[in-house]
Parts: structure tokens; C-alpha cells; sequence
DNA sequence: GGGGCCGTCTGTGTATACAAACGGCCCCTT
DNA sequence: AAGGGGCCGTTTGTATACACAGACGGCCCC
């Protein structure tokens, strides 16, 4: 059913599995283990290990081999500074360059997204939020910006369940979104960038301000 | 001699031989060809190949393969946004970071620089440069930034060999180097960044104003 | 003479077998 | 009893053999 490639099936499902933390943080990844838990060989499994060391999502770890990659407190502040160095300039750049259409659509959408977020509908708001990126991606046309883009938002989906969906929070960040929008629609470089800004350092401070870091400790497998 | 594992060898071999021009974009990356050339078995190629891939180095095309990666005066444009964003970021936060000294004497050394260059000795001027990026990488302490920036000079030595050693233009990039060096000595960050700017902006004209780019048709390697 | 179909053939994708390095553990020595 | 050295087991790294898919060319039919 999956694609055809058994790397990519390995690799997709793992990648998966780190993401959702069904594979925590310092769980030592043996390849004879996970390519018969994954049904194929080792070959394929050291490609797709490959390329998620290359994602940042596995380390070596010094003699041990290979390891879901640790999440730190430090690692998150780390993050979102490259992420607020790509995203700035990519709403400021999306701003010379897209369907102003398109952006009006979206900033009308963020304005319903309070009731979407106070209905439970979480998962309609996570989307929204993803065609707002993929409408800035298209924008840029840049794949090496995009690209980038991508890297961080991959290790974000992992830390966004360090802090547990807040509703409160979720609505004021659809209101900072909105912001970003209206000022791409209109064209205005600047203020798209200080409105992204704004809604970085918020998310930041709201995940620094709700430390679910359990200290993950390298742990071997029970 | 070279490091033990093999699929190291061939990576950094193929990734030398790429930013060198020794294989032209274009180039079709046969695992047979490549690793009875390299004396390996093609299971390390086709690690290294899958590295070279997630670095943007190789390509796959359409149904032919892996190719080296195609180079366009487009593609020089969009490296140099990302560049731009990254740079501007890195020289700001590196001037709140930095030791203040270990830049004063940068600053010292791009003032000497543009005598090296007038004596031909550019190996000792771009050496200069990687001595100063290396100082910036290390001010940041930030291994997300740091990548990202690593990832975009891969990029820029194969395009560096685009547009000849112009000693001109180098006299003025080492003036600009030296007013980004003083500006994070003196921890300004905003003038970081503006000079940073300057610089990136002047660079990129020069490599427009000097386009070395043949029309690289995909060929079968001799 | 042109177009479509089939066979072949080159190349990638996967599995498995083999070799070497590393760590852990026990035993021996002092 | 503590430290060091050697042995064994496990795990990774590499090579090779096999399977399959896509591309190219020839041949036949229209």
C-alpha cells in the first residue's frame, strides 16, 4: 500500500514514530532490531537511518551507535532562533511575491479560527496552519529557503508535544497568524516581518513557560 | 590513510570532486561506474550518494538516476536569499556572543588583507575568511544555525568557481569583512547585521556581473 | 513507410553472507 | 581486593548475489 521503495516505508514510518514520541528521545535504534520490527532488511533500514540522522531527528551516539536525537530546553531556544532568522525572511519575501488572493482567503480563515480552536477542532486549526505554510512556500519559490523551512518545521512538530495543545494559547496564536497574513496580502514587507517575530517569541515563551521536559535521559530498552 | 569507513571516503571524495568542478553539473552518477572507480562495493556509495543527495549536492532525474546537481544563475539568486537571512541573523547574534578580542584581531587581520591579495596570495586570504565564519560558528553556539549556514558555504564553494578570483572585488570584500568584524567586536548587532547585508548584497551583483555560467547540459561522464 | 508491441538488457533496489571493530566480562596477577 | 589483560558476544561495515523495473531497440503488422 505504502509506496513502493522499502527504504522509503522505513523511513516514513520512523520518521513518524519520533515525531509522535512513540520513539523517545535516547532510544537506541539497532538495526537488526528495528529492520525485523519493520519487516525488511537491514540494507534499506541503514539507508532510511541515514536520512534521519541527516533530518537531526537521529545522532550517533559515542560508541553506542544510533539514537533518537535528545530534546533540550536549550535545543528548543536554539531552534527558534533559526527559525525566526528563515521565517522573517520568508513572510518578508512572500510579501513581494504572492497571490494576494490566496492571502486574503487565509487571513479571513485565521479570523474563524478562535471558534474552530473554543469547538475543539484542533486538527482543522493544525491544517489551516499548514496551508498557510505551504501558501508562503509556493510564494518564495525558492527551494533552498523552503528546503530550510521544512528542516525546522520537522523538529517543531516533535516539540510541539512538549506543551500540550493550550486552547487559550491557540486562539491568540491564530490572532498573531491572522496579523501575518493581512500584512502579506497587503504587501508590506516589514510589518509581515515584525508580526512573525511577535508570534515566534510568543510561541517560544508559551513553550518555555510550560516545561513538560521530563530530563530525557538515554535510557536503555527495558 | 584516509578515515576507515569507506562510505566516507567516497562522500568526501565525491563531495571534493563535485565543488571542484571535477564533476560538472549534470554529470550522470552510475553506482557501478561510480564504485568500481572509487575501488568500493557499491552498499558505501550508495551511503555517500544518499548523504551527497540530502546535502543538494546530487540529484535524481526523472527516470536517468542521480545526476550532480544542476547549477543556474536562478539557483545562485535563491542560495543567496537564504544566505541572506541566515548571515544577517548569525553576524547579529554572534555580536551579543562573541569574544570580543578574537574579532578585534579579525578585524585587524581584513584590514592587512587587501596586501595579500595585491601579492596574489588568495589561499591566506580565503583562509581568513573560514577563520572568521569558524568564529562566528562558534560564537552562536547554535548547532541548528550553525548547520544551516554550513549547508549554504557548500553550496557557495562550487559557485565561487563560477565567477573567476577577481582581485578587485576581493579587496572590497575584505573591506566589508572588516566592517561586519568590527561591528560584532563592538557588539552592535543591528550594524552587524546592516554590513552583512552590504556585503552579501555586493557579492551576489558581482557574481550577476560575471556570468561564467555555460550552459550545463547533462552529460555522460567521459 | 510508420507506429505499436514485445523482448532484452542495463541499472537500481533488496536480501544475505561475511568480516572487522567495539564493548563487556571474567579471570588472572600482584 | 583492585587493576589489567585477554576472550567472547554483539553490532556495525562491506561485499556479493539476486530480483525487478524501466529504457532502448528490433520486428511485425497495419
Amino acid at each position: 500500500m505504502l509506496s513502493g521503495r522499502a527504504s522509503d516505508r522505513a523511513y516514513e514510518t520512523l520518521r513518524r514514530e519520533i515525531l509522535q514520541w512513540r520513539l523517545a528521545p535516547g532510544t537506541v535504534l539497532g538495526e537488526v532490531e528495528q529492520s525485523t520490527r519493520l519487516g525488511i532488511s537491514r540494507t534499506p533500514l541503514r539507508e532510511a537511518l541515514s536520512r534521519l540522522t541527516a533530518d537531526g531527528l537521529v545522532e550517533a551516539q559515542s560508541g553506542r551507535g544510533l539514537v533518537v536525537a535528545q530534546v533540550s530546553p536549550a535545543a528548543v531556544s536554539e531552534l527558534f532562533e533559526l527559525r525566526e532568522a528563515l521565517e522573517t525572511a520568508a513572510s518578508a519575501l512572500a510579501s513581494e511575491r504572492r497571490d494576494p488572493g490566496e492571502f486574503a482567503r487565509l487571513a479571513d480563515d485565521f479570523d474563524g479560527a478562535a471558534a474552530l480552536v473554543e469547538q475543539g477542532e484542533l486538527e482543522a486549526y493544525y491544517a489551516l496552519v499548514e496551508r498557510f505554510d505551504d501558501a508562503i512556500d509556493e510564494s518564495l519559490g525558492n527551494p533552498y529557503l523552503v528546503g530550510a523551512l521544512r528542516g525546522v518545521r520537522t523538529h517543531l512538530q516533535r516539540i510541539r508535544r512538549l506543551s500540550q495543545d493550550d486552547p487559550a494559547r491557540l486562539v491568540r496564536a491564530a490572532a498573531e497568524h491572522r496579523t501575518i497574513a493581512e500584512a502579506i496580502r497587503d504587501g508590506d514587507a516589514e510589518l509581515a516581518r515584525s508580526a512573525t517575530r511577535i508570534h515566534l517569541r510568543a510561541s517560544l515563551r508559551h513553550i518555555q513557560a510550560n516545561p513538560r521536559l521530563e530530563a530525557s535521559e538515554p535510557k536503555e530498552s527495558a
